[in-house]
DNA sequence: ATGTAGCGTTGACACAGATCAAACGCCTTT
DNA sequence: AAAGGCGTTTGATCTGTGTCAACGCTACAT
């Protein structure tokens, strides 16, 4: 078994993750409610399933340590990796409308999740008005974060599409106390590209010339940004006609 | 101003929708419930918005008829069709993350809403757990339907996004009572490809491919389906390496 | 230390779809 | 009925990204 189920107290009120996954603003009282609400936490390896295509729904899962990718399996063997996602992000959201998940949850590092049993969490949602409005916060989150990923593999050139993804990390990262400029990415080429909608050798080439301009540094999956106003400028500018798009 | 409102009572208990907006098995006092929750209807004209990219959140639609699309502008003018929206279908989930909207829709045809206030949706469905749950469900379908543009923008061809375009439509005409193999599209060729990340060329194009190939008869925005299997095989197949993908 | 496998980079070339352009058909307006 | 405008179709050409291939680097295992 790649899954380890801990008995441990989850703790929420705890938990340095609170901003993020928590609704802010709750009495003693209802933070101490939280804690008997997600009750135990999982380990999941590295390279490891969370929850796979078809797996029954029961829980939703709070991602405590570690890093995760989200991806859906065509039947032709084609995949889309759907999501990346790390601490303080919810998962497993796309179960609920068919009481069965939707895509798969890989972990791509060892991380730890608190898993939040569903039933349990329209129980307390119903008597915790706070609690009910921000889970519905966070589902809404999650449809205005599919719409930007569909606005960047509908309309952006591979070059912005990546600048997009780096500017995203880099806001998460900060959110999480990180770096804003300075970050390791979990996931190989093929991933991000496969995210972007892109092959990893455009992946791999728009990162070369990043660099080139010096935009970032790139030293495999470790990623330092130079120049954040530049990767931002290239999104906010449509792409020009052609003989003025050439930078070489 | 373009929107109309009506006093009318909205009245579920009497909508030939209810199968596909409301939770099934309520008592007949619970429906009495939730025709007080969504006491007013809005029209509105082909071409006007229901609401706008930064408007206050405050209300879901549930669309009595017509049909809607959604699009997200960025900056510099480029701008994304984020979906299509019919009879039985909610409108309006992004707007619950900000407390404003995410996005614009747009009636593609003369249409009529039901106005559902967010805050006593939230209201009753604490008391209503039935409500609730399928407030929920709906939520994450949203989340589901994303995910497969997702996979459509991110791994299919020209021709496989619109063969996947065509059966969605034919799914859910059929779920409505129309007939699944003939239907009327309301948007243009432009809006179709906004959608699937195309340009209006390359999805007249499509069309005229699939006509010739006897999939399809297509008049205008009339569309009739002649052979529904051929569309679903070229999705579940892969494309084929180059001299094997030459239909010409 | 040394071998090895997977990941990443780079180059050459091919192709799907974008772009540019022109003509046509349909629907509305006068 | 004529005119105009918009949406659509179709053709010719261009280009960004995919594909195929070779090589290099890094990290891990022995």
């Amino acid at each position: 078994m790649p899954l380890t189920v801990h008995s441990l107290k989850a703790a929420c009120s705890q938990c340095n993750l609170q901003e993020l996954c928590l609704p802010l603003g709750l009495s003693e009282a209802e933070i101490k409610r939280l804690d008997s609400l997600v009750s135990t936490r999982r380990k999941v390896k590295r390279g490891h399933h969370l929850y796979r295509t078809g797996a029954a729904f029961e829980a939703l899962y709070a991602i405590k340590t570690g890093f995760f990718k989200t991806d859906v399996l065509m039947e032709d063997g084609r995949d889309q990796v759907t999501g990346f996602q790390m601490a303080g992000e919810i998962l497993g959201m796309d179960g609920i409308s068919l009481e069965s998940h939707t895509c798969n949850a890989v972990a791509l590092e060892d991380s730890e999740v608190c898993v939040i049993p569903f039933a349990q969490l329209e129980q307390l949602s119903s008597e915790m008005r706070t609690l009910q409005h921000h889970f519905h916060k966070v589902m809404s989150r999650e449809i205005v974060r599919d719409q930007s990923v569909m606005m960047l593999l509908g309309t952006m050139r591979a070059e912005e599409r990546l600048a997009a993804f780096l500017l995203n990390f880099s806001q998460r990262f900060t959110a999480r106390g990180y770096s804003a400029a300075e970050f390791h990415l979990r996931m190989t080429r093929e991933e991000i590209g496969s995210y972007l909608g892109l092959k990893l050798e455009t992946v791999s080439r728009a990162f070369s010339r990043f660099q080139e301009d010096g935009f970032i540094v790139v030293q495999q999956k470790h990623i330092r940004i130079l120049d954040i106003d530049a990767l931002k400028s290239l999104l906010t500018h449509a792409p020009m006609p052609a003989p003025f798009t050439s930078r070489g």
